[in-house]
DNA sequence: ATAGCTGCAAAATGTTTGCGCGAAA
DNA sequence: TTTCGCGCAAACATTTTGCAGCTAT
């Protein structure tokens, strides 16, 4: 990867965020340092960022599209990441966190959406 | 809401997918009972449904764009629904469910992508 | 010199919406 | 009969990409 003033512009501009920007905000802001930055740069730049691992998206299933569950309670997921198998996760296991969050920052939690992944024991049998 | 049997065709159809399919992939299977159905149809009651808590969006941030952050180490997020602000909050306090799934599931969780929604001490305080 | 990066614009993708017709209450 | 939901197509929003010229190495 060669050095691009427009990558370095964009990645100090998001260091300073205090929020998580979506690719729109990062432009404008960075349109103001340098206004004949593209669009299309900020997209592609960021996509380059995240590839080596020097900034993160923030979401939880990669996905480019929304996706669905006709399970309406609260619940989490576990997702294999060789298999690509996604298996509901009880939110039971988290209340320990939830009471820590409270007694430690007075935070009251009312919604969790968690994905956690890796290997399943499928997989993980397999893979030696 | 007056029924209709698109909708209903709709919910039952999610209902017995395994995995958490998109509208797209939705609409490919619904059209296999309903060739006339149209993808908008699909979007329109995957929103309602959605609106009456029958079913879920499986993603973390209620956002149409994706956001970034310029943290590049694994962390997890704490978002007041009050006031909106966004607090970054340490992955150690998920090692103990890692490990309970490994012992229960055989589960090696190798990424963990987390948002906590509730309500931050400030917003608590003014809330009475 | 030569990859790699840029700006621009067009295309691709995902989602929403206005309209006029048909169906549920 | 009166709404509400439908199918269709167009609009909209977000992201990617082809191209021709420029820039870091």
């Amino acid at each position: 990867m060669r050095y691009s003033r427009q990558r370095e512009l964009i990645f100090e501009t998001l260091k300073n965020f205090e929020t998580h920007p979506t690719a729109e905000q990062l432009y404008i802001q960075v349109k103001q340092e340098m206004p004949q930055i593209s669009l299309g740069t900020v997209y592609r730049n960021l996509n380059i960022l995240v590839e080596k691992g020097k900034i993160r998206k923030v979401d939880s299933l990669e996905s480019s599209s929304v996706r669905y569950d006709a399970r309406s309670d609260e619940h989490s997921h576990l997702v294999c990441t060789k298999c690509g198998t996604v298996k509901d996760l009880d939110l039971s296991y988290f209340y320990s966190v939830d009471k820590l969050l409270k007694e430690k920052f007075d935070f009251t939690v009312t919604e969790h959406n968690i994905v956690l992944k890796g290997l399943c024991s499928d997989c993980s049998l397999t893979e030696k």
